[in-house]
DNA sequence: CAGTGGTCTAGACCACCAG
DNA sequence: TGGTGGTCTAGACCACTGG
């Protein structure tokens, strides 16, 4: 682990448990680096990933304020927009139970629109995986995922019937380098009524997403739909200018 | 302007120009350093700032890659969920005309709830403003906010009709640290009916929004609520580890 | 193995802000 | 004006990747 990652688990904890107080100045970052036998990069560096995370803010001239940070860090934490990783990550520390059911898993060509997503031929083939997740036995999303065949050897229901992600990172040692995701109100389909037990007048809350591997392909288009009454999403945005 | 924003701006239009083709291989940040006549910790800041856009993909050990960022580099590159600075700035460029309509003005003493959100106390008086954002015309948004008195002197209706984040910035010289938004899908209710024209199944999408100064202080509690066919919200999302 | 990006240093100067 | 964080340098070593 890099100094100024553990440098700044260090202050995490020092904030946290109130050696550092909310609305309080940070030390100055040289004394920070003569405490901890650094340069001042390296603290400036450790600095700027308690920024990221909303913890506090430095201001040229005027040092660095400890942030208030209670409202974003509670238990809305879980559903970050930023940094998703599937379902089964979100909800790896929650105390109810996530099960999956196979709607339907087949291989077919991809439609021109999927084609163009996937970055990929009309005549590549790839899997169709529609998959109902469930939250202690009730319906909680429904996603329909598109994965290129030629990337993803060995899909099966075991797999789709646990954790999707985990098999492409653990097994196939993929890696992905980020993701392009858009999120929009729908009105229910019929897959929606039969499977999220929607009524007619239930909206869907719908996140469309494309991942990229670290070469840059597309692995995956999914539209995960939530039922409105379960989910949202959150998202903490920073300035840094 | 920094060295490395201004490198990194060079950068940018090597790539969207084809000097440095899609897939290909950036020269090596040692090289680059040399080209400018700079350090290579400078170059490596620049090459950050693509990293964090999506257009390249640095991979130790093994230089870094242009990637294929044509998709989420288009139209949609509005409506980012980040980096959201208000509609007025969201569709400066955009050619259709954006008005707004006062529906409600009022000041009052925030609910419990509100006054969590804004950290102020129950008596100190908030701003309850609602407002129709209209697209050339047609329904696109339903504002409610809710603002402390205190850090916004001398709102009024000429400030309403145009942008208020302009106001707050431009003419109170408020600077903003960063936001939180939760995003969700709703059903209609009343108002949504009544302005937004929502018939009773459509689906509103819903972003709650606090924002915060840069002494930590929340400015902004409010809730966006937009009609389900006439706008979404991206995210890009890159890993860097 | 050679070559890449990631980290880190020990300085330096500068822009900015509060007093 | 004094003190802060932001930038930048010219090196160095290391971790990791691919052939």
């Amino acid at each position: 682990m890099p100094k100024y990652e553990e440098i700044a688990g260090i202050l995490r904890g020092r904030i946290s448990d109130g050696t550092y107080p909310v609305n309080s100045m940070l030390p100055i970052q040289a004394d920070l680096a003569k405490e901890f036998g650094v340069s001042r990069m390296t603290v400036k560096k450790a600095v700027e990933l308690l920024a990221i995370e909303g913890l506090v803010f430095s201001k040229q001239g005027n040092g660095t304020k400890i942030l208030n940070s209670s409202f974003w860090n509670k238990e809305d934490s879980k559903f970050r927009l930023n940094n998703y990783n599937g379902l089964t990550y979100d909800l790896k520390d929650d105390p109810r139970t996530l099960t999956s059911r196979i709607i339907e898993f087949s291989v077919e060509f991809p439609s021109k629109e999927i084609a163009e997503r996937l970055q990929i031929e009309l005549a590549a083939p790839v899997y169709k995986i529609i998959r109902l997740r469930l939250l202690d036995g009730k319906p909680y999303a429904l996603e329909h995922t598109y994965m290129p065949c030629d990337l993803v050897p060995g899909l099966d229901d075991a797999v789709l019937l646990t954790s999707i992600y985990d098999y492409l990172w653990h097994r196939l040692g993929l890696k992905f380098a980020g993701s392009y995701r858009h999120i929009t109100a729908e009105k229910p389909d019929s897959y929606d009524k039969d499977y999220l037990d929607c009524q007619k007048e239930d909206p869907v809350l719908q996140v469309e997403q494309v991942v990229y591997l670290e070469n840059g392909r597309p692995i995956e288009y999914s539209r995960s739909r939530n039922r409105f009454d379960t989910r949202g999403y959150s998202l903490l945005d920073v300035k840094n200018n």
